[in-house]
RNA sequence: GGAGAGGUGUCUGAGUGGUUUAAAGAGCACGCUUGGAAAGCGUGUGUGUGCUUAACGGUAUACCGAGGGUUCGAAUCCCUCCCUCUCCGCCA
C-alpha cells in the first residue's frame, strides 16, 4: 500500500509510475476519498472534543445535585451528528483504504523502464548450455521412464498440474528441499521456518495477493483459508502488526508446497513440470531497513544464484522492467534456467524488493536510530522452486543411455546415490 | 465438538458507569548524588489519525483481544466473533 500523503503529495509522479506499469489506476478518485475523509475528521473531532466536555460537566452537576436534563437533551442532538459522520467516515475509510490496496507499488528509480517482458535487459549469467552428441530426451519422457513421477496418476486423484512423484523422484524432491535449506541455514545465515500452509484473509491481504488476485488462489471457503501460494505470504505476515525490536535484517528461509490456481493460463507452456499447481518451493524472506534494502536485496538474489551455481546449473539473471514488474514489487530479479533439451528459460526465482509496501499493508515496524517507528522494508525471493529445477537437472543431465547424472552436492542428500538409472 | 476461566501499556498487575488525564510496581532512558559504581532521589517512558509548526513541539481525537450496540458519558453494561488456558470427548 502506497502512503497516502505521499500520493496527496505527489500525484503526478504516482499517475506517472502507473503509466509506467501499465496499470489502470484512477488515482484522482483516491484523492476525493481523502480529502472527504480528511473534512470529516476535522468536524467529527470537534464535535467529540466538546461532548466530551459537557459530559464530563453532567457528572459534577449529579454530584452537586443539580439537574442536567437540558444538557442532556443538547449532548444527545450532538451524539446524532456524531453517529452519522462517523457512519460516513468508516464508508469513506474503507473506500480510501480499498482503492489504496488495488494500487501497485511504485517501481524503484533503479528500475528500468519499459513495456513488456521483451524490455526486461539480461543482467548476467553463469554456465554454459548444455552440447549434446546425443537426441536429448525431453524431461516428461525422462521422467515417465525411470519412474520419478506419475503425471497421470497424479491428474486421477487431483486434477491435472498436481504431480505425482514416486520412488526416488519422491527423494529427489525432498533432497533437494533439505539441501536448499541446508545451504541458506548454514551457509547464507537464514534462520529456519516451518510455517503453517494456510493463510487467513488478513495474511493474504498483507502481502499483496488479495484482494486483487482472488482467483489465482485456492480457497477453504467453509474456514476463510487460503493454502498457501508461496512461503512468502505466512513468513512476512507472521511479523503483522508488531513493531519489531530484533536487530535488522532478520533473515528467514521456510519451504512450503504452493498452491495457485494459475486461472488464464490454461494450456501454455504445460507439458510435464513447467507449469502446475501445486509444487515445493524453499523461500527466502528479509526484513530490513531502508537504508539497506537495496544492498540486501542484492544479496539475496546472490543466495539464490549460490544454489544453481552448486547444482551446476547455467543459469541467467533478468531485470524486470517497469511494464512487467509484480504488483508489490519495486525492483525484482527473476533467475531463468536453461533446458538443454526443450533449450527455453525457465524461471525458477523471483527475487523482489517490496520497499515499505508490504509493511504498511502488513503493518510492520522497527524502531529507527531516532526511536521513531518506521515501516521495515521487505525482500523476498524463491530459493528456489523445485519443479523446474528438477526439469533442468533432468534434461542438462541426461546421458546417452537415458541415465542422469546426480550433481556432486546432491549426493549426500540421496543416500550416496550418484545417478538415476 | 461440550463445559469452565481468562485476554488491560515493554512486563507484572489494579480498575464493574463520571478528574482514569488507565493506579501501583518492575524494567528502560536521562539527570542529581559519587573518586567510580550500587543504593537513594528526581524526571521521562505507547500507537494511529487529524489540525498546527520552518523545526523541536503543541493540540484534538481514537485505541484496555476484534467488531458492533446501550448511555449525556464505557476498560467497566449488552451482542457477535477471535485467541489463550483447564477439564471432557474425538483423534495422528
Amino acid at each position: 500500500m502506497l502512503d497516502i500523503r505521499w500520493v496527496r503529495e505527489n500525484a503526478e509522479a504516482v499517475k506517472t509510475a502507473m503509466i509506467n506499469r501499465n496499470a489502470e489506476v484512477d488515482v484522482d478518485a483516491v484523492l476525493v476519498f481523502d480529502n472527504r475523509r480528511r473534512e470529516i475528521i476535522v468536524e467529527v473531532d470537534g464535535l467529540k472534543a466538546e461532548r466530551n466536555k459537557i459530559s464530563k460537566s453532567i457528572g459534577l452537576m449529579i454530584k452537586e445535585g443539580k439537574d442536567p436534563e437540558a444538557i442532556k437533551a443538547q449532548v444527545r442532538e450532538m451524539g446524532e451528528k456524531i453517529a452519522v459522520l462517523d457512519e460516513e467516515q468508516r464508508e469513506v475509510d474503507a473506500q480510501l483504504r480499498d482503492a489504496l490496496l488495488y494500487i501497485p507499488n511504485l517501481p524503484a528509480n533503479t528500475t528500468p523502464v519499459g513495456k513488456d517482458e521483451s524490455d526486461n535487459p539480461v543482467v548476467r549469467s553463469w554456465g554454459e548450455k548444455v552440447a549434446f552428441d546425443f537426441e536429448p530426451q525431453m524431461h516428461w519422457d525422462l521422467g515417465e521412464t525411470l519412474q520419478l513421477f506419475d503425471l497421470e496418476r497424479g491428474a486421477k486423484i487431483a486434477g491435472s498440474g498436481f504431480p505425482l512423484f514416486t520412488g526416488r523422484g519422491a527423494k529427489l524432491e525432498r533432497a533437494l528441499i533439505q539441501f536448499m535449506l541446508d545451504l541458506h541455514t548454514e551457509e547464507h545465515g537464514y534462520i529456519e521456518l516451518a510455517t503453517p500452509f494456510m493463510c487467513n484473509e488478513t495474511a493474504m491481504t498483507g502481502t499483496g495477493q488479495l484482494p486483487k488476485f482472488a482467483e489465482d488462489m485456492y480457497t477453504v471457503s467453509l474456514d476463510g483459508l487460503y493454502p498457501v501460494p508461496t512461503a512468502e505470504v505466512p513468513v512476512t505476515n507472521m511479523y503483522g502488526n508488531e513493531i519489531l525490536d530484533q536487530e535488522l535484517p532478520i533473515k528467514h528461509t521456510a519451504y512450503t508446497p504452493c498452491f495457485r490456481r494459475e486461472a488464464g493460463s490454461a494450456g501454455k507452456d504445460t507439458r510435464g513440470l513447467q507449469r502446475v499447481h501445486q509444487f515445493d518451493k524453499v523461500e527466502m524472506v528479509k526484513f530490513t531497513t531502508p537504508e539497506t534494502s537495496a544492498e540486501e536485496h542484492e544479496k539475496l538474489t546472490l543466495d539464490a544464484e549460490r544454489v544453481l551455481q552448486k547444482l551446476g546449473l547455467h543459469y541467467r539473471v533478468i531485470e524486470l522492467c517497469t511494464g512487467d514488474l509484480g504488483f508489490s514489487a519495486a525492483k525484482c530479479y527473476d533467475i531463468e534456467l536453461w533446458t538443454a533439451a526443450q533449450e527455453k528459460w525457465l524461471e525458477v526465482s523471483s527475487c523482489s524488493n517490496f520497499h515499505d509496501y508490504q509493511a504498511r499493508r502488513a503493518n510492520i515496524r522497527y524502531r529507527n536510530e531516532d526511536g521513531k517507528t518506521t515501516f521495515v522494508h521487505t525482500i523476498n525471493g524463491s530459493g528456489v522452486a523445485l519443479p523446474r529445477l528438477v526439469i533442468a537437472l533432468l534434461e542438462n543431465n541426461q546421458t546417452a543411455d537415458g541415465s542422469i547424472d546426480l550433481p556432486e552436492a546432491l549426493w549426500p542428500y540421496m543416500g550416496g546415490l550418484q545417478k538415476l538409472l
